[in-house]
RNA sequence: CGGGGCGUGGCUCAGCCUGGUAGAGCGCCUGGUUCGGGACCAGGAGGCCGGAGGUUCGAAUCCUCUCGCCCCGACCA
């Protein structure tokens, strides 16, 4: 009996974590190059998957793809003061090419707000070419000091929408539209519920007026950032000359937003429904929904399973594991680990008296049922599982989010809180936007994840370190 | 970037302290028997020990530098 080569949780969730990705198939360390991964098929299916349902949703509120360049002229970045502060260390940057030096040096893209302000200002005069709806899909890069697969690494894949409007209040309508997008995404098709939110001052995007999230909660508790959404206000468009002309003749520089989800959100799946035994894709997230083990000794036995095999694959869209060598105990291993929903177990036997053997990989459940049922039982059980596990993480982020009155009883509930041992929590507080107050949060390495959107608790309050009035508790935790 | 740990067949690791031309288990290949939760037997292939330099008659082993991975911290849409 071979020893199940992934950490359990319990013991140490941090390199449980790392096990399930490699076991899954998912990815693996580039090793080459420094903090960079391999996103293997298996992963990179996961990606094609969230590309497609969240391309679609773009495209269904009007915007369009574009792809800029890569490298972008190290003045750009210089344009803006904040933003240049912000990404500054985190750089780097194309000194040389064609064999000599370059007169100006080009940063490799650590996302693409400056190199839109250019074009924008190009390709905007007039309110009628407002708004400006536009997104890319790309990779960039940011010099991250330590890395994680998928949750933080150095080059990632990723969408970054820009777009640019004439009024204020239509940024900020497109800035929570997108955030809903977003929030949609993750509750519906990652089964990763999120909480959406406002960002403090001193959280928010280098460059921005201001930036919103959602946050969600992986089973050891910590904080992931899992989509942002900026109002850049007029930041870009005054550092860029971003100006149109209104409908009453006046010039006014353009408000933009930028917004943005990436390879993360794998790394945010797989911690929200994973267990022990390896990946547990969520029905709507798996490429590879339904897997077929055939079971056989003889050869005339091996006959009969793969004929009924192949139709009841045929029916229900499944995938038969016709590899040989190896044992159906070790394919059902293999599988598991991979985090296909559902398995279909099919032997003599079940042949004999027509049934078939389903069994759930986020239960575990086996059932004997009729071949004869076997369509509308696999799209049941499908649909439960997607219903059940977004259920189960939705329970988990209730059961972990408490509520605390004092900076005292914020500090004792997460300081001991690590991302190996787990044990984190969503700590509710009152606590006044003001970068002094994030900081003595931060004592204690935690931060002030967002400001709900919507106040599920008490409403107003006192600050827990100024004792000012504030308008709603603020979720503090330890985050990824 | 600071502190700690670690790089040896595909994988996990032993050997290193006390230098003397590389080992185990798993995996892989071939044949046979197996096959309802990681099968077994037999035979076989595969590594110059992360990389560079140094010390030495001789380096996986000692020294220096370097690259990468993991953990803690700092940093971080």
């Amino acid at each position: 009996m071979a020893e199940s080569p992934i950490t359990p949780r319990e013991k140490d969730f941090a390199t449980w974590y790392q096990d399930v990705v490699i076991q899954g198939d998912m990815a693996e360390p580039a090793e080459i190059v420094k903090g960079c991964m391999v996103i293997k098929p298996n992963g990179y299916a996961v990606w094609e998957v969230l590309q497609r349902e969240l391309d679609t949703r773009f495209k269904a509120t009007g915007h369009q793809n574009v792809y800029l360049p890569l490298l972008i002229p190290e003045s750009f970045l210089k344009k803006e003061a904040e933003h240049v502060e912000g990404f500054s260390p985190e750089l780097a940057v194309v000194t040389h090419a064609g064999g000599k030096k370059l007169e100006e040096p080009y940063v490799i893209r650590p996302t693409s707000e400056t190199i839109v302000g250019h074009f924008f200002s190009k390709w905007i005069q007039s309110h009628r070419d407002l708004p400006m709806l536009l997104n890319q899909w790309a990779n960039v890069i940011r010099w991250e000091l330590r890395t994680r697969m998928f949750l933080r690494t150095t080059e990632f894949l990723w969408q970054e929408g820009h777009t640019a409007h004439s009024t204020h209040e239509e940024a900020l309508e497109e800035v929570i539209r997108m955030l809903d997008v977003y929030a949609e995404v993750a509750e519906d098709v990652m089964a990763m519920p999120v909480i959406k939110g406002v960002k403090t001052r001193a959280e928010k995007f280098a460059g921005a007026l201001r930036s919103y999230s959602i946050e969600s909660m992986m089973q050891n508790g910590l904080a992931l950032q899992a989509g942002t959404s900026h109002d850049l206000g007029q930041n870009f468009g005054k550092a860029f000359d971003v100006q149109f002309q209104s409908k009453e003749g006046k010039l006014d520089y353009v408000w933009q937003t930028s917004w943005g989800v990436s390879t993360r959100l794998i790394g945010g799946l797989i911690m929200t429904h994973s267990d022990d035994k390896g990946l547990v894709l969520p029905p709507k997230m798996a490429h590879r929904k339904v897997v077929i083990v055939p079971i056989f000794r003889k050869d005339d036995e091996k006959g009969i399973v793969m004929e009924a095999a192949a139709k009841l694959a045929k029916e229900v869209g499944a995938h038969i594991d016709t590899r040989e060598g190896h044992s159906p105990g070790a394919k059902f291993f293999h599988w598991e680990r991979r985090g296909v929903p559902i398995v279909l177990e099919l032997g003599p036997r079940d042949v004999a008296a027509g049934n078939v053997v389903i069994k759930r990989r986020d239960t575990g459940t086996k059932e004997i049922i009729p071949q004869t049922e076997l369509a509308a039982k696999v799209a049941e059980t499908l649909e439960a599982m997607q219903r059940d596990m977004f259920s189960k993480a939705k329970q988990r982020l209730q059961d972990n989010t408490v509520v605390a009155n004092s900076i005292g009883e914020v500090r004792e509930i997460l300081d001991d809180v690590t991302a190996e041992k787990g044990g984190g929590k969503f700590v509710m507080a009152h606590l006044k936007d003001d970068p002094a107050n994030d900081g003595a949060i931060k004592e204690f390495r935690a931060s002030v994840r967002n400001i709900p959107l919507v106040d599920e608790y008490d409403g107003p309050g006192k600050c827990i370190i100024t004792g000012e009035e504030v308008a709603q508790r603020v979720v503090i935790a330890k985050s990824y």
